[in-house]
DNA sequence: GACGCTACCGACCGATCGTGCTATTTTCTG
DNA sequence: CAGAAAATAGCACGATCGGTCGGTAGCGTC
């Protein structure tokens, strides 16, 4: 496959443009067709299904935000600072590398929620897997002392994520100019405020309580 | 519009559960006539176009939703014990309300995020409302002391709607049993931070840096 | 020059989409 | 019971959906 630059990277390319655009059920075999300028039965014979289209294009856009996303902030030293730079460049990459719609994975995941289909396992695999990785970026820094001991990284990446769908909408849906600086605002606030073991008081007592019952019940 | 129950309700109340478990651009004509047992003609001479059934579903929704998240919430005192109820109910009301698929308003952000249309503006002014509304209970709590004076409850509420979509896919897409109490333990430290003035140390004066850098050098 | 292979096209399928127009049935009113 | 009015159904339209099929133009190979 050295470099199949043919027509297949051309679909995928308009595709992910359309995608981004359109939503995952936007991309449409006639539509894909016209924007790539051939016959729907053309394109159609570069793919076994619409599914499959739909899911080499999930991969490809995966594929396509990670040197905008994780390559460049491999630089950075391990720990906090690269974690901080990979949130910096995963916050509205998709606009940034040229997406005009919002990322597709963020949107196929409400557009899929309840709708069993291959496409949608594969947005979750590729979800799960980014999950993994911001895990496993947290908690390096957990290990280098960066950030504290006792934090859960689970609990960190699903409010990191929280964080990152606000900005989606914010920015997407509601256009408000505020969205990266209220962004930013709150992933500092999360990070600051899993540096240090904070002064333990009675309400967050009872948060360590709850999410310690929480954690053993799943520990399996 | 007195009691106009019959027919037109029976639609709105099949078109809700059907909208919550396909989605708005789920909900067909011929779906839905299927579903309330009547013809698509049938049913459309209750309606303008597609667009109103859309937009009429939404409002439901929005009606639907109250009785089981705010009302009850209301009986509770003022400030942060109103502002914890009602998150507490907010927090996957849906599902809890009979409504299988997840939150319609919420998914329809993301559906709608570029399509330009009176249905995105229907959705776009619900948010906006339950927005307010989630400003002035905190706004409240402020007033009342509850929280500290210097809270910024614009920023407050943003993270808050963070927590939400994070819960809505945590519970409908990843149909992770850990999600509730991952919200509650999001929203406990969220309110936890917003208790009392924290020190303001040197890091998050640099947060603040970094956010205005950001806002400037992506403000093109 | 006949062959097979790949890439692509145009026409077409049945289904469904939103939406009109015209009955027909049901219900209300006098 | 008549007749008006409202509710519902029947039907057809153009468009578009995912997908199939038969065909053909270009190309390298014997």
């Amino acid at each position: 496959m050295g470099h199949a630059a043919t027509t297949r990277e051309r679909i995928l390319d308009r595709g992910l443009a359309l995608m981004s655009k359109s939503g995952l059920g936007g991309v449409t075999l006639g539509v894909l067709a016209d924007q790539v300028g051939m016959s729907k039965s053309g394109l159609f014979a570069h793919f076994r299904s619409k599914d499959e289209v739909q899911i080499e294009l999930l991969e490809y856009s995966s594929q396509y935000g990670r040197p905008h996303i994780i390559e460049p902030a491999m630089k950075k030293p391990e720990g906090l600072p690269r974690l901080r730079a990979v949130v910096r460049n995963w916050f509205g990459w998709a606009p940034r590398s040229g997406l005009p719609g919002g990322c597709p994975i963020a949107a196929g995941m409400f557009e899929y929620d309840d709708i069993e289909s291959p496409v949608r396992d594969k947005i979750a695999e590729l979800e799960a897997a980014w999950h993994v990785f911001l895990r496993s970026l947290t908690q390096r820094a957990v290990e280098l002392g960066h950030l504290r001991a006792d934090l859960d990284p689970e609990q960190f990446v699903w409010e990191l994520n929280g964080i990152y769908l606000a900005h989606h909408v914010s920015q997407r849906f509601l256009r408000s100019p505020e969205s990266d600086w209220r962004a930013a605002a709150a992933f500092d606030s999360l990070v600051e405020r899993s540096l240090h073991v904070g002064k333990p008081g009675k309400t967050q007592g009872k948060i360590k309580a709850e999410a310690k019952i929480g954690t053993k019940s799943r520990a399996g």
